[in-house]
RNA sequence: GGCCUGGUAGCUCAGCUGGUAGAGCAACGGACUUUUAAUCCGUAGGUCCUGGGUUCGAAUCCCAGCCAGGUCACCA
């Protein structure tokens, strides 16, 4: 795939060598003060006297017309023609011109206007060379439509698929809402350790790695939790984090091994805390998109005009099942027309194989379901009144969970206990949380009552950014490599 | 991990019930100073994903493997 035929990469090599031998740096360097192509399309239009331009990018286009070559130029922020005639960019100039291939970067001195069929151009009067292309690039019209190759080869993605470069900015202008809009209600943002001794906060298998100098296994975290808490204990009542945290599980449309978590915690608040904090992160974040609150996704669109519906568990339960949770028999009588085996299975998973089935995947949402089973959340804060339930909420849209938020578990003896119950009788890494006995001792210290909240960077982005998939929001998502050696035998 | 679909020139794709490889773009040579996927003439370019098998003959049929996409399972 990624062998080139020697003639073709032999034509660019020729050129190389007659751009150096016209005194030409192949490589380029140094070229300040160029303006990007969309600002410099933005320039008003002069016939008397046309505005000076610099510019630099890619060539994406090219005609020659024997004494005149026109080139679309690309950069970052767009697209633009360039009229590069003979006479008009010199003798070196032209013999850049005539060495040009698609895919070289080139720096264009001239004015700017438009040619007779109204084309806004910038017409060279001056070619600098900045960079040679070896290898051939993309089709100039289909552009790149293998979805392996796009991501084996994401820097040409990035060139040549102009929603995978809208996609990438479009990411970094959520995730620097999010760090605004927290930084500006007082949230410190920390950085806590990617290398755990005990994969805590979540159940997920681990990736496992070793310590040379301490001769200790270790694990990538899969969670940000416990090390978040252990800052509410140490007095930062306020906190974030937003980091890569590392899952070995499957890989689908929907996950990556690695992937962005934000988690929070604020401290002496709760879970209906967390439901106003989440509502206004994503409607900011959807500010910084421009603002529109009614967005496509797939073949629908989201309205996320606020306030977003709050319904109980047990109210969509019933709304969607037509079950009470308190009534096992209709409970079992609706995982029958659905079709779900009921054999020998605990009412609490039944409720909750029901409700994946039945509610979730009809949640178009943007939807905050709350007061979950207890049975199903061991690690969160029993309901005032109702220990039956436990104070935590999902966030629902497109059928999808976004944020995940509780009333945080404060209560050490609770906690210890909790551990202890996950572990027996289950593989560790199977475990819902793994014993930590630094963490239960933080928690003996004193941790303040506290609202904590996740949400899962890529898919936000994905869903904001109308992505069908998570490779397109993660530059690089995992694929196995190429080139593996033939298994012997 | 199960199932389904796909892998042919640098890119995008055709290739029928098996008869020995094609197009467009890109490349190379030529013409052209206002083109918009420029156009016109000419040239070159291939382990048909890999390895077996069936057959007189395989890109095509069969088996195994590799890689990807989709889907289910697990999860966020």
């Amino acid at each position: 795939m990624t062998d080139t035929p020697d003639i073709l990469e032999d034509s660019r090599l020729d050129k190389l060598k007659a751009l150096t031998a016209l005194g030409v740096d192949p490589w380029g360097m140094r070229f300040d003060n160029h303006l990007p192509i969309a600002q410099a399309r933005d320039l008003p239009i002069q016939v008397e006297n046309p505005a000076p331009v610099r510019i630099a990018g890619r060539i994406v286009l090219r005609r020659g017309m024997g004494n005149v070559h026109f080139l679309n130029l690309r950069d970052w922020t767009g697209q633009i023609q360039v009229m590069a005639g003979k006479k008009q960019v010199g003798e070196q100039g032209w013999g850049i011109a005539k060495n040009l291939d698609l895919g070289d970067l080139l720096g264009v001195d001239g004015h700017f206007g438009k040619t007779k069929t109204g084309e806004l151009t910038v017409f060279a009067n001056k070619l600098t060379f900045l960079g040679k292309s070896l290898l051939p690039h993309p089709d100039k019209w289909e552009g790149m439509q293998d979805m392996e190759f796009r991501l084996r080869h994401r820097y040409l993605d990035l060139t040549y698929t102009p929603d995978t470069l809208r996609r990438a900015r479009e990411r970094i202008h959520i995730v620097r809402s999010m760090r605004r809009f927290l930084d500006d209600q007082g949230f410190w943002e920390v950085e806590t350790p990617t290398l755990h001794s005990i994969a805590g906060g979540a159940a997920a298998r681990p990736f496992i790695t070793h310590h040379n100098a301490l001769d200790i296994d270790l694990y990538l975290r899969i969670a940000l939790e416990l090390h978040l808490k252990r800052l509410l204990v140490g007095g930062i009542e306020k906190v974030y984090e937003i980091g890569r945290v590392f899952r070995n599980e499957g890989i689908s449309p929907r996950h990556n091994p690695e992937f962005t978590m934000m988690e929070l915690y604020q401290a002496y608040s709760d879970y209906q805390g967390m439901m106003d904090l989440t509502e206004g992160l994503i409607l900011n974040a959807i500010e910084a998109l421009g603002g529109d609150k009614i967005r496509p996704y797939g073949g629908h669109t989201i309205d996320f005009t606020p306030p977003w519906r709050r319904a109980s568990y047990a109210d969509l339960f019933r709304e969607h099942t037509g079950a009470d949770l308190g009534d096992p028999a209709a409970v079992a009588a609706a995982a029958d027309s659905a079709n779900i085996i009921t054999k020998g299975k605990h009412p609490d998973v039944l409720i909750q194989e029901l409700f994946e089935l039945k509610v979730e995947r009809q949640l178009m949402g943007p939807i905050f379901v709350y007061d979950y089973p207890a049975s199903l959340c061991p690690l969160t804060k029993r309901k005032q009144g109702n220990p039956a339930l436990a104070e935590r909420f999902e966030l629902f849209i497109n059928g999808m969970e976004l944020a995940n938020a509780y009333t945080e578990l404060n209560d050490p003896v609770t906690q210890e206990e909790t551990f202890r119950a996950q572990l027996s009788g289950l593989k560790e890494e199977d475990s819902m949380a793994k014993m930590d006995d630094d963490f239960v001792r933080a928690l003996k210290h004193g941790m303040p009552p506290a609202g904590g909240l996740g949400i899962g960077i890529d898919r936000l982005v994905m869903l904001l950014t109308n992505t069908p998939t998570i490779r397109d929001v993660i530059l690089f998502p995992l694929l196995r490599p190429e080139g593996r050696p033939e298994p012997v035998g």
